[in-house]
DNA sequence: CATTGTGAACTCATTCACAGCG
DNA sequence: CGCTGTGAATGAGTTCACAATG
């Protein structure tokens, strides 16, 4: 990064579908892309691409574009995926499985190396790869033997702040939530939601709005 | 609504939290609420839920605050979430089934009535509700039957452009896309996308950027 | 000479500050 | 008197427009 400048959360966002993109061009035979093309792409202004790149440096060629694979060096660089994270689930459900057997992110370094519930049904049970369902009482423990650097909540709402609780506990200071709850915390801990109901609720009114008009 | 006045996206993600917000306010007994309280639980500035309120009508009283039931009526209307919205999921891995099983989305008038999947182990399974997983190529005919006006897709994301097709064939104009991918579509199709590798890149960057701190 | 990189202009969103009102 | 409702002020993010350059 060249300076102390504040990136806008939304770069950060569009960074990764940079990213996306990228690979898929890749994967097409190409060997340079402009900003334009990526922009179209992404469906965005192609002056967007280079500020948002801008942030982080120079990385293309004037009169010529951005080299697809070292674009996604540098972009891997500076999202911190060029290396893995390891991930912690808590909540064995429907959604926690899901999460578990997502291919996608355990290609792109998100590795899931440990799932807990709080059900005696489900602990003990075998997943893929030798690991089984931990006891939630375990979390502290395996946290600090297998290096668990983010924590996933998909429990119910009404356990969400407690999980959380526990993973700070274990200095788990990054956790993705999907129970429809708001979860404290303080500062040092950075929490992302993703909430279904919400999503709904904008698709809803959106819809209704498109309807009406 | 008060004038043809551009409302922020970003207020309409908030009033679905204040709907919550005033769902446990209301469990918790409390039968009006200032808007410096309900912007404290939902952690933000209290001019801004005025605001946000300000742009659909006068809701409050002054030197008071605002009715806990009256505002959760107020602002489903306003979301239109004060009726029964009927889902179609189509790709019923782990994530469809999240889904369908999401008890807050049915709560909440988000109904799923059909499952679709276009693998032959799958196609018949029965689900809860006398549902059974129905072959894609029935998708056409049952948004009909069953007025599908949202669609899901929960499918890997090479299958996921042409979910996204057949449902705007069959005018589902409305589509919330799970697979890590971009979804074509023309103005008329609303597509609300939730992709984790993105929120985990976010995730990773920010980490990143507090380590290095 | 096509395309990047970037200050300046513009658009959109949030916060302030206070008038208006129960 | 207290809290809402809102125009004005501020701040953040996007787009424009063009100088810089391989």
């Amino acid at each position: 990064m060249r300076k102390t400048q504040k990136i806008p959360k939304a770069t950060i966002t569009r960074l990764s579908m940079y990213y996306r993109q990228l690979e898929l061009l890749e994967f097409d035979g190409y060997r340079m892309v402009s900003s334009e093309k990526l922009a179209w792409l992404c469906q965005i202004n192609p002056a967007q691409v280079r500020k948002d790149l801008g942030y982080f440096g120079e990385f293309g060629v004037r009169g010529v574009g951005y080299d697809v694979i070292d674009l996604q060096t540098q972009i891997k660089k500076i999202l911190s995926v060029n290396r893995d994270w390891n991930l912690g689930i808590v909540g064995m459900g429907n959604m926690g499985c899901a999460i578990l057997m997502h291919r996608n992110l355990s290609l792109r370094g998100f590795k899931c190396v440990a799932a807990f519930d709080n059900s005696l049904d489900r602990i003990g049970m075998p997943l893929s790869g030798g690991m089984k369902i931990q006891d939630i009482k375990e979390l502290k423990t395996t946290i600090r033997n297998l290096n668990i650097e983010i924590g996933v909540i998909t429990t119910p709402a009404s356990a969400a702040q407690g999980v959380a609780d526990l993973f700070m506990a274990g200095h788990v200071n990054a956790i993705l939530n999907f129970a429809p709850t708001r979860i404290d915390a303080p500062d040092c801990c950075l929490v992302e939601n993703i909430d279904f109901t919400v999503i709904m609720d904008i698709l809803a009114y959106k819809l209704h709005q498109k309807m009406a008009a």
